[in-house]
DNA sequence: CTGTATCCTCCAAGATACTG
DNA sequence: CAGTATCTTGGAGGATACAG
């Protein structure tokens, strides 16, 4: 038997309220894994980022800066040249972003399994 | 230097592509933990999430109903009672969501910082 | 190359009221 | 108690075209 619920477990106050926040972001994970091993430039991202568009990669990384998650650099030079690479902050979330790609690897088809095997039987 | 990114990272077949979309989800990070010691009321779920709404929380467990992360059970007897619980595979999720929720704790100052100090540097 | 400017559609999520 | 029904709003995210 489990005991109550605490009533402040999430707290409006409470970071872990706001926790899910930061993954809202479709992209945002995708983003801080391509920049795993060091800085890169906005059309490096695109590549194994094939669907995102222009647009859609801006917005993110304009979020993930804003949050301190990573860094724009603009490199001088004849021709333009802007790199992006995490931040101390943006290098702490790294294994938890592992975890949550290593548990989706583990668990991935159990979940489309579920999913097949309720239709009909769960509302949408 | 980094290598260069591997254009299949992110196949769309990859699990790993899909790793956010649970997590879109507002409420079922929140849901998941609520469940953590055992199964739990509908009514027991709305203290700790105080601010969901009924209609809110009912879609999120049906959707943790549809991806087998969470059953619901109803109990026999004179008055109605419905009970919530995590699946194997729901349970699987934990340590993640812990995580998750670890990292906010621990760093959710730091973004908050970093968001007031990059006001007006950052176009939102 | 690195974005911006528009426009559009879809859906998450809250408010409110109601039901068996 | 455990939801459903309806309506509304906001914002995410894609498409497309254009700019410095």
């Amino acid at each position: 038997m489990p005991t109550p619920l605490d009533p402040d477990m999430f707290d409006p106050v409470c970071p872990s309220t706001l926790m899910p926040l930061r993954f809202a972001d479709k992209w945002a994970g995708m983003v801080i894994r391509c920049l795993e091993q060091g800085p890169r430039r906005f059309s490096e991202l695109r590549v194994p980022l094939r669907s995102v568009s222009a647009q859609s990669l801006t917005t993110s990384l304009r979020h993930l800066r804003r949050d301190g998650i990573v860094v724009r650099t603009e490199r001088p030079g004849p021709e333009r040249h802007v790199e992006y690479a995490l931040t101390p902050l943006g290098q702490s979330m790294l294994p938890v972003i592992e975890a949550l790609c290593a548990w989706s690897a583990d668990h991935w088809d159990e979940l489309l399994d579920a999913r097949e095997a309720s239709a009909g039987q769960v509302r949408t």
